[in-house]
RNA sequence: GGGCAUGUGGCGCAACUUGGAUAGCGCAUCUGGCUUCGGACCAGAUGGUUGCGGGUUCAAAUCCCGUCAUGCCCGCCA
């Protein structure tokens, strides 16, 4: 069994528990509601004061009216018939009211040494998704323009949640969804003639260089009218208006593609409006909802001729009273054209398997990483797609609103919450915003594409590593700068809070001392070398060689109880969906690594070598791991 | 007008969900450290009324109320 963070605060809650209800069931009035306070007051002290510590006597202070010291000191000696060599707890303490537990650190490091070994790449993994499925959809850029740094964020984003979700056991759909028939399609299919033409320039910026001047022409001659026939005519899925725009839009994705590649990113399947809508998904998710009176027909007002739904987000009420024509929304226009809330609402429901409509799938491209993308196309074969148990969207903050409205909607059918939408602020620029109309990702001096960002970065990182201090002659300089230049941008972009906004600037983006992705990677390139000279082969070493009894309270016990934590830390990035929790992880164990090489030597001194260079593997495999997590990979030699 | 998010040393962020011991990290600035397992390194120092004002509590960056600032959302657009 493996015995890590997680299971020794269930021990020292379980132990606290216990002896709480012997001596204090009195004055509790309700131990369940107590037993959560209980969980709660467990946190991890600064390192001079344990390994775990409780504040529990606090609140036993006010019920039993006695001081939270007495209690303490009372408690911890009745706690020490608890402490048990099978847990690795050895010594409990009482300090200012606190109850402090510490762990036999040889026992515990012995014990975090052998699961990491034998677990390898899957230490650190956990079962709380049992093998639910998950479909995470991510970026949905309209086929119209590359992917600037925005999109990226979203990317990356979505990337990072699916390994977290996989590493917690979901079944994890990588989806993206591509809005072929939006109105700016419609403006490229207007445009293209005058504006749209063949260029040795990657097709996905071409047209979003041309969709710029093509929107600017609109606006001057005033053609929105010819823009909406356009766009009617493309509803017709089998008119050659929609044909082209089909032909134009999957050209465009599969040089968005090329992008997504560079970064590492892969999907398994692609979903197109133009398919949705010519296999009446949207037909039948209406006729659903008309059927189960969560929609209804307006026959006078505001909304005549329309179909409408309650415009309420969870916990709103939705009684008649607020029931007004302000508090609706429309799902289908007077003119019979569904709105994009509609297709939202279908495209959900196929999704999680709400109503029953088979798409045909195709084969789309084999991907780098050898794993086929599939599309939904015309023809092709049924295929296991969709159907999932959750639905987590990857869209930013700006769609707050609208993503609400479709939890409060699908709450009301399945009665529970299956649809998430991870939020997250959008990415700036100096100058105003990375419009795709009005074309502000293209940039005054550079332009904001995901591809330039890592061109340009490439450049400052194989500077560094061709000019380095002292310049290494056995490795590929293109491979590792690369390698460098991807892990600069990744930890960069996902060690923020998705929720915090961004503002891109050039010169911070390409400072390669403020980013910690590198020196993580550096972290784990010293390890390997440490190990090369220490003639660790494939083998590894005999574990029972190690002498734990010298195992001190620095930073070589600091660094087992990191390791301990990462089961616990993967699960918190995974409820809380932040890639940014692992982030900070991996920041944190090469910090205290950093600090353990320096002030522990591990090759001189024959009694430690073996364990310290057990304790070198064991952060290589760390770290290895929680990269894999946000992306980011690395490298023997840099 | 209504709603959502954000506000923490000069700068960028963490801790807020679940209140707890001295508010943590990086950059920048200053001072030190390589004949030693790789200097993309390490040690030390300077720098904070956690936007502001109340409240709850033994205890508040964290919870509650108010307030200010910034950004976003609120269409028979997508």
């Amino acid at each position: 069994m493996n015995l890590n963070s997680i299971k020794i605060k269930r021990v020292f809650e379980e132990a606290l528990a216990s002896e709480i209800r012997k001596s204090f069931s009195e004055v509790i009035p309700d131990f369940n509601v107590f037993s959560r306070e209980i969980h709660n007051s467990i946190s991890t002290p600064r390192p001079e004061q344990g390994d775990l510590s409780s504040s529990i006597c606090f609140a036993l202070a006010r019920l039993a009216k006695k001081s939270p010291m007495e209690i303490a000191h009372e408690m911890a000696s009745k706690l020490e018939t608890y402490l048990g060599k099978e847990d690795f707890t050895s010594r409990i303490k009482n300090e200012n009211g606190y109850i402090n537990l510490w762990l036999d650190e040889a026992e515990y490091s012995k014990h975090v040494l052998e699961a990491i070994f034998s677990e390898k790449e899957k230490y650190g993994i956990s079962s709380i998704g049992s093998a639910r499925k998950v479909i995470i959809e991510f970026p949905s850029v309209n086929p119209n323009k590359p992917w600037h740094i925005g999109h990226l964020r979203n990317a990356l984003l979505g990337d990072s949640i699916s390994r977290i979700f996989e590493a917690n056991s979901y079944i994890v759909e990588r989806e993206d969804y591509i809005d072929d028939l939006g109105l700016q399609m419609a403006e490229i299919l207007w445009g293209r003639e005058k504006f749209l033409h063949e260029d040795t320039k990657k097709y996905d910026t071409l047209l979003g260089e041309a969709y710029v001047e093509i929107n600017k022409e609109i606006t001057e001659r005033h053609a929105e009218k010819e823009v909406n026939a356009i766009l009617k005519k493309m509803e017709d899925t089998s008119s050659k208006e929609s044909v082209e725009i089909r032909k134009i839009s999957e050209k465009s994705v599969r040089a968005q593609y090329d992008t997504a590649f560079s970064y590492g990113i892969y999907h398994d399947v692609l979903v197109w409006e133009s398919d949705i809508v010519r296999e009446k998904l949207l037909k039948h998710a209406i006729d659903f909802l008309a059927e189960k009176k969560i929609t209804q027909k307006c026959t006078e007002g505001k909304y005549a001729g329309c179909v409408v739904i309650a415009n309420k987000e969870p916990g709103q009420a939705t009684d008649a009273e607020t029931d007004d024509e302000e508090n609706r929304k429309v799902l289908i226009r007077s003119n019979g054209v569904a709105t994009y809330l509609a297709k939202d609402l279908a495209f959900h429901m196929w999704k999680l398997g709400i109503i029953d409509c088979q798409f045909n799938f195709s084969e789309f491209i084999i991907q780098p990483n050898g794993k086929k993308a599939y599309t939904s196309s015309e023809n092709g074969k049924a295929m296991g797609f969709g159907k999932a148990d959750l639905a987590i969207n990857i869209i930013g903050a700006a769609q707050q609103h609208p993503q609400n409205l479709l939890k409060r909607i699908f709450e009301e059918i399945t009665g529970e919450q299956r649809i998430l939408h991870l939020s997250y602020g959008e990415v700036s620029v100096k100058g105003g915003t990375l419009s795709g109309r009005k074309g502000g990702w293209i940039g005054t001096t550079k332009s904001y594409t995901a591809d330039s960002l890592l061109e340009e970065m490439e450049k400052m990182t194989s500077d560094i590593v061709s000019n380095a201090e002292k310049p290494r002659s056995d490795i590929d300089i293109k491979e590792v700068s690369r390698k460098v230049a991807l892990a600069a941008i990744k930890f960069e972009f996902l060690k923020t809070d998705p929720e915090k906004k961004v503002l891109f600037e050039w010169d911070k983006a390409l400072d390669l001392n403020s980013n910690s992705g590198p020196y993580c990677m550096y972290m784990y390139a010293r390890a390997s070398r440490i190990l090369e000279r220490a003639g660790v082969g494939k083998e590894g070493i005999r574990l029972a060689d190690a002498d734990f009894k010298k195992i001190t309270r620095g930073e070589d016990f600091m660094i087992i109880k990191q390791i301990g934590a990462m089961q616990e830390t993967i699960e918190k990035a995974c409820r809380e969906y932040k890639p940014s929790i692992i982030a900070t992880y991996v920041m944190e164990l090469s910090l205290i690594f950093s600090n353990f090489y320096e002030k522990m030597p591990v090759l001189s001194g024959e009694e430690y070598r073996t364990l310290r260079t057990g304790i070198v593997m064991a952060v290589k495999q760390a770290l290895f791991n929680m990269l894999c997590l946000i992306n980011i990979d690395t490298t023997e030699r840099m």
